[in-house]
DNA sequence: AGCACGCCGACT
DNA sequence: GTCGGCGTGCTC
């Protein structure tokens, strides 16, 4: 008898280890590691990934396998072993880290149903509910308020029982396609037969008897002019008739890419890409850091280095971080080797998530391109790994299992035996700092394109401003800059880090800044539907008169949002055009497209955004890239606001100037001498590195140090406060002594939707039994975590400290 | 997670 | 003496 080893999804530490079960007969060719299972699991039934097959087992009364839910394995074996792995390493369950492998609908859906077993012999109350059905579901049982008291003994006494259904929330898209239902013949003289004032039957079946093949309906309709009803005419006379066909969603259907070919190499491109093709023709595993300026030409080598692991046939994976993941991107890979493409990011739905996955799944892909997550993508043959924009923060994942997509990779290409190529034009440091000890290898390409230079950068100092009289948020150099590129025909990027900025409410009298009562952070005010509204939890309100502790009307608005900036340009500049990009603009799907084509179409001279256009976008009419406000990031309570600062100027800087038209960028700053700042406008990493890495060094920051980030939660702020001060004492106790452990402090942002959180940080440079430990400490306040509303997340290497 | 088992206080 | 509260522990 073959029994199935299989990891239940029930994510909790006590059913944290594989359960056996029996193979049922017959299935034995099926059920192999990898695949879904439904499991028979105390008095319900559970989804389950079966993790080995074996012949014996140590437990005597086994129960056996429900329902196998795949045809073939989800998971690979490795994928199988890189997930024990994983949840290792996060401390996460082992169904959470193969959970998180996988497209959200292959996620089981559970169901409940009451069946009767008798005819008329149940208690009343029952009887009515079933009203004369032999089933019904669990949830109308609950919502007709059924009596659980005489379900049970109905159950005890065997007239009803329950029945526990496990499903994929898969779907598969079908078509509705028509097609002749008789041979064209019979058609032809079907036509003839025709009453004269049939006229549109006439001209559909016209059009089968040109072309005979299933045609979707919708085209039909379209393509003559017709409507459902007449095509339901033909159905009825048994002329035609309707079929379904399974259809991959195509996110991108409507889109055509032009082909391209590969470009002749520059020379430092040539040098960057040898040592990677070497690694690829030799099968052997190395970590590449690539250090490319913006416009160097990375993603030619990127395309290049997947050229050649194709032509080996083998597979390729592309990380770019989420917000990168624009059409034009897309289009790069696409455009270079066509079909061969799947690209998965998150704002695709999950049906077309799930079916990008099953080409992948299928093998009829050999290139996967897409944010974090692709990482998993069920490969079996990988010739090379390829992480874009390395630094990005959007990598690591913030929820169980916190994981970074850089270990993912290296832990698959030292299986497959493959080149994992970093690039980015700010390497993090603990990459570089890695790169220069060796344990990557760093490939340069410190020059642009076409010999073109970094657009010059000019420091504009807004104290000085101030001092100046002018109180509005641009400079007078900026605006003179903007009017200058307006009358030229020339584009702008105005660019506005929001976080730390957004439109707070202050009372002019009295300073009062309005807060969120439970999250304590201030109120964003939003204009277009004049409420205050707490960016963490749902609270909001009515925007307020008068101020609620001294009752002045002096309350205002404060901050810039990019609609506030947006107005105050328009007062500056009233003949500028303006594309406003931010979290509002860009919630509708396909927004984000329509703006930049609006952008690229010249139809406006400025493009004002956050973050999101600060990555990867590439205008060639753009001349001019103003920052308005440098300092909100650089004041981020986070021992990387300096490297966070540098990392978002070098890339915004990038934007002016890429293509024949000189560029200039303008920043904004009330710091003018931080060294983040100065050595961003001089383009000068390694001189950056260097400083930051003196700072690291004195302040016992990565990459001298790791960290853990430990953070409790408690609607109770003495409980927190106490939980945390007990793991820090715990930690202390059992960690060596060259750990050192901070803490308990209150979390940056100390109250979230009325909890309280506390943290504390483990600095140490290497402490095996760390993960254990820590294991233990979460299973101890396990009773807790589940009764009392305690939260304690762990986070290593954390890129948030929030 | 869900559910059964089992040990204490409030009731016919 | 019984019903039902929820604290405890198990699921192959």
């Amino acid at each position: 008898m073959s029994i199935a080893k299989v990891i239940v999804d029930v994510p909790t530490s006590q059913t944290n280890h594989s359960f056996d079960y029996l193979i049922p007969e017959g299935l034995e060719e099926l059920i192999t590691p990898g695949v879904r299972v439904s499991v028979p699991f105390g008095p319900r039934k559970v989804m389950g990934f079966v993790i080995a097959v074996t012949g014996k087992s140590e437990f005597k009364k086994l129960r056996t396998i429900d329902q196998v839910m795949d045809m073939t394995p989800v998971l690979t074996t490795e994928l199988l072993d890189l997930g024990r792995w994983l949840a290792d390493q996060t401390v996460s369950f082992y169904i959470q880290a193969y959970q998180a492998m996988l497209p959200q609908v292959l996620k089981a859906k559970y169901k409940k149903e009451i069946e009767s077993l008798t005819e008329g012999d149940l208690p009343d109350h029952l009887e009515k509910l079933f009203a004369g059905r032999a089933v019904i579901s669990f949830d109308e049982f609950m919502e007709r308020k059924g009596n659980y008291r005489e379900l049970l003994s109905a159950i005890h006494e065997g007239t009803v029982q329950i029945n526990y259904i496990v499903q994929s929330k898969e779907t598969i898209k079908k078509v509705l396609f028509i097609e002749p239902d008789k041979e064209l013949y019979l058609l032809e003289e079907a036509l003839v037969d025709l009453p004269k004032n049939a006229q549109k039957q006439r001209v559909i079946l016209e059009f089968f008897l040109k072309n005979p093949e299933p045609v979707e309906k919708s085209k039909l309709v379209q393509k003559c002019q017709t409507t459902s009803s007449t095509i339901q005419a033909l159905i009825d006379k048994n002329l035609l008739r309707k079929s379904e066909k399974k259809i991959y969603r195509n996110p991108y259907e409507n889109t055509t890419f032009k082909k391209t070919s590969p470009l002749p190499l520059s020379n430092q491109q040539q040098k960057a890409i040898t040592p990677i093709w070497e690694a690829i023709d030799q099968t052997r595993n190395e970590v590449f850091l690539l250090h490319g300026v913006t416009g160097s030409g990375k993603t030619e080598v990127y395309l290049q280095s997947i050229e050649k692991v194709l032509a080996k046939g083998k597979e390729a994976i592309v990380l770019v971080p989420e917000i990168a993941l624009t059409p034009q991107m897309v289009r790069r890979f696409k455009g270079r080797f066509g079909g061969e493409v799947a690209v998965l990011h998150s704002a695709l739905s999950p049906g077309e998530k799930f079916d990008e996955w099953t080409k992948i799944h299928k093998k009829e892909v050999k290139v996967v391109v897409g944010a974090r997550s692709a990482i998993f993508a069920p490969f079996e043959n990988l010739g090379i790994i390829i992480i874009d924009e390395e630094h990005e923060t959007s990598y690591k994942q913030e929820e169980q299992p916190r994981y970074h997509a850089r270990e993912v990779a290296k832990y698959r290409g030292q299986f497959h035996q493959c080149p994992v190529v970093l690039g980015s034009a700010t390497p993090l440091l603990e990459s570089f700092a890695r790169a220069k000890k060796n344990v990557y290898q760093l490939l340069e390409m410190p020059d642009r394109m076409n010999e073109q230079e970094m657009p010059p950068v000019e420091i504009v100092d807004m104290r000085e401003e101030l001092h100046q009289g002018n109180r509005s948020m641009f400079s007078k150099r900026l605006l003179e800059a903007i009017r200058e590129r307006i009358a030229k025909k020339e584009q702008i990027v105005l660019f506005l880090n929001r976080r730390g900025y957004s439109t707070f409410v202050m009372c002019r009298d009295c300073g009062d800044v309005m807060k969120c009562p439970a999250c304590d952070i201030a109120l964003t005010f939003h204009k277009s539907s004049h409420q205050l509204k707490c960016h963490y939890c749902d609270y909001q309100i009515p925007m307020v008169r008068n101020c609620p502790s001294c009752e002045s009307d002096q309350i205002r608005y404060f901050g810039t949002g990019t609609q506030k900036v947006e107005e105050a340009l328009l007062e500056a500049v009233p003949e500028a055009r303006i594309v406003r990009m931010d979290v509002d603009t860009t919630r509708k799907k396909g927004a984000h497209e329509k703006l930049l084509n609006k952008f690229q179409e010249k139809q406006a001279d400025i493009l004002l955004g956050t973050q999101m256009i600060a990555k990867g976008l590439d205008f060639e009419n753009v001349t001019l890239v103003g920052v308005l406000a440098v300092d909100a990031m650089l004041n981020l309570p986070d021992f990387r606001s300096s490297e966070k600062t540098f990392q978002l100027l070098t890339q915004v800087s990038g934007r002016a100037g890429r293509h024949k038209l000189p560029g200039q960028v303008i920043l904004q700053t009330y710091a003018k001498e931080h060294y983040a700042v100065e050595l961003a406008s001089q383009y000068d990493y390694d001189q950056f590195f260097l400083q930051e890495m003196k700072m690291r060094k004195n302040f016992h920051y990565p990459p001298y140090f790791f960290l853990t980030l430990i953070n409790v939660s408690h609607p109770n702020q003495l409980k927190a406060m106490e939980v945390t001060r007990m793991i820090s004492k715990l930690l202390y106790k059992h960690l060596s002594d060259a750990a050192t452990i901070l803490g308990p402090t209150p979390s940056p942002i100390e109250r979230i939707n009325n909890r309280y959180r506390y943290q504390c940080m483990v600095k140490y440079r290497d402490e095996p039994n760390q993960r254990s430990i820590i294991r233990k400490i979460l299973q101890y306040y396990y009773d807790e975590i589940q009764k009392n509303d305690l939260t304690i997340q762990v986070d290593f290497e954390p890129y948030q400290l929030m």
